[in-house]
DNA sequence: GGGGGTAGTTGACACGTTTCATTTCGGGCG
DNA sequence: CGCCCGAAATGAAACGTGTCAACTACCCCC
């Protein structure tokens, strides 16, 4: 109960402190019976180290943090795995928080760290320009890696994934199905990601007929709704035969709003997705999606994070862009294995 | 750069170090103009308090830690948000981890958080029943709230659902709606939930016909669909007209095959599920569900280790268990609102 | 037998706070 | 004029650890 020091533990081991700190760090030469008589003690005592004063001691913590800026987001939880596997590797811990796209929560997570002298930061700002914050963490020499938000920042290293490239695989995939009319579902454009898969999208569709935009004010599943709602209730010669959406919530939406109203998926209108988060392969006609790595994204930025606190002097800031990558199942694509493998 | 100290605060106010903690902590009396130089001084230097030091010399940590189950699990956000609620109100901080159902993970988390000496743990342990982890935390003086885990043991604290109370709904609900062959979807059995949600819905049918037993090797998706193939090959006059599933998983899974196979939901086969995750509401036929008190979970499960930690002395440990509550959605009820506003 | 080397151990100090008994100072009161 | 009092500020101690120069004891070798 009492909390019971190294001192006590010397003491009955009979040697001095710096032995007892010499065994637990295997730091100098320690006679294996000394060393022996230790360990009994601390198992003896129920010895604890106390991390605060090591961490006093050595000026720095042995742990990094993410701030995550919505964990019931299942993209988040998956950088977040990435993370926490390259930080296994790289022998640090890991510290989760949820700002939950507040940024007053944003600002007490940080300066609690900065506080804490954590090893380095992970974390997608909620505000994507306005970076005081992150400035101050690493004027104070804690080194920041954004994730999933590009950077024009050479302080920092950042890691994201090219949202153009991602809008403009689902263009091409259902031009090549033999789509014309197409719309893009989502917003507000005011998010970069929103704005450039969209952009990604006009590209792929090169001098054809353009997509008919449906702007959501947010990216989900009740929006999504609405923007199915918005589709179908068009007259059918109008109507798109294809909905590339922004994410999958939106996706998930007007897949629903569609199957209310009767509207077949992928027979009357295909549907391509974001993200391909785990329900999308769930879906009652499974959706097809566009895949960012994301527990990739995770090791990526864990990785640049402990390069440069293991080596500050030759670090060089980078900024880490990934390939997203296009999965087709049913809601695009008629004949998909599945239901081929259905009929015989 | 230069990690700046109290001292220097004093040194450039022109104060001593004690009278700089006097500022810091708004505890003795301090002069206005004095307390302004101090601030003045803390602002030109960019002085940020040293945690550990703090923390050393406090004994304790002023932050509390929830380790979660596995945080892909919209349950368990949903538990960190009502915690992190509750949290701020205590004035204290979370801290989240994620042991991902791996036992050495959370053992390693656990070590680190005693040896932070933080203030309380929240935990869904992936043990339910070998627990001498959480035994030595207690020992140390480091109260434990167990979290969705019943509790046989007296030295801490509980927060839980009423889960045979959760399947005796959905047997309710679905004898009302007159369905007689129910299979029930899940398992394994070993894990508390799924017995627990199993007997609620035997006891609900009474000494009508039991629900015929569809078992599955764990709570996923994937399972479910295996569980759908399973019901669906069966001859329709022993077919079940309702699934109740041990969880929203294992209902989309179901949903899922029953889409793919032409068997229509809730015409031929209603279907409830458990949990009531975000998408269950979004599945292309919205999904019935029994719905925890999942932030309420957390938020009581915080209050109660706020409570131990304020009042050690008079604090009792207590085991609170919540009712679930039946949402009824298109899956099971032929007739609901969304589809009637559409037949106007 | 003495010098020197080495493995093993020690003890004091520093890290940055908070706390608290003590000191300083100025002014009011007898 | 001397005394005392309270407000304000001080300085030293303590929290638990890691580090490192210094010390001890022992053995080897010439």
């Amino acid at each position: 109960m009492a909390t019971v020091s190294i001192k006590e533990v010397a003491l009955r081991a009979r040697v001095s402190v710096g032995t007892v700190s010499n065994v637990l760090n295997g730091r100098s030469t320690v006679a294996a019976a000394t060393r022996r008589r230790v360990l009994d003690a601390i198992a003896e005592l129920g010895y604890i180290r106390n991390d605060s004063a090591r961490q006093l001691r050595a000026g720095r913590s042995r742990t990094v943090a993410m701030v995550a800026l919505d964990l019931s987001n299942p993209f988040f939880t998956d950088v977040m795995h990435g993370a926490e596997i390259a930080a296994e590797h790289g022998g640090v811990n890991v510290m989760i928080f949820n700002s939950g796209e507040d940024p007053v929560r944003e600002r007490r997570h940080l300066d609690m760290l900065s506080q804490q002298r954590v090893l380095g930061v992970l974390i997608t700002p909620v505000n994507e320009a306005h970076d005081a914050n992150l400035d101050q963490l690493v004027e104070h020499g804690i080194p920041v890696v954004l994730v999933d938000r590009g950077s024009s920042n050479f302080h920092r290293c950042s890691v994201a994934v090219d949202d153009v490239l991602g809008g403009h695989l689902a263009g091409e995939h259902l031009r090549q199905q033999g789509h014309h009319r197409i719309a893009f579902a989502g917003g507000p454009f005011s998010l970069r990601q929103v704005a450039d898969r969209h952009a990604g999208l006009t590209a792929a569709l090169g001098d054809g007929p353009q997509p008919r935009l449906v702007t959501t004010s947010n990216l989900s599943v009740a929006a999504g709704r609405g923007a199915g709602r918005e589709i179908t209730d068009l007259p059918v010669d109008e109507r798109p035969t294809a909905v590339f959406c922004a994410n999958d919530l939106i996706a998930l939406g007007v897949l629903q709003e569609m199957t209310t109203r009767g509207v077949r998926v992928p027979h009357d209108v295909a549907i391509v997705g974001y993200d391909d988060i785990e329900f999308a392969a769930a879906a009652a006609v499974p959706l097809s999606s566009v895949r960012q790595p994301r527990e990739q994204l995770g090791r990526a930025a864990t990785q640049l994070l402990l390069e440069e606190v293991n080596e500050p002097a030759t670090h060089q800031h980078r900024h880490v862009v990934f390939r997203p990558e296009l999965v087709v199942r049913e809601s695009s694509s008629p004949s998909t294995p599945a239901k081929r493998s259905r009929r015989e």
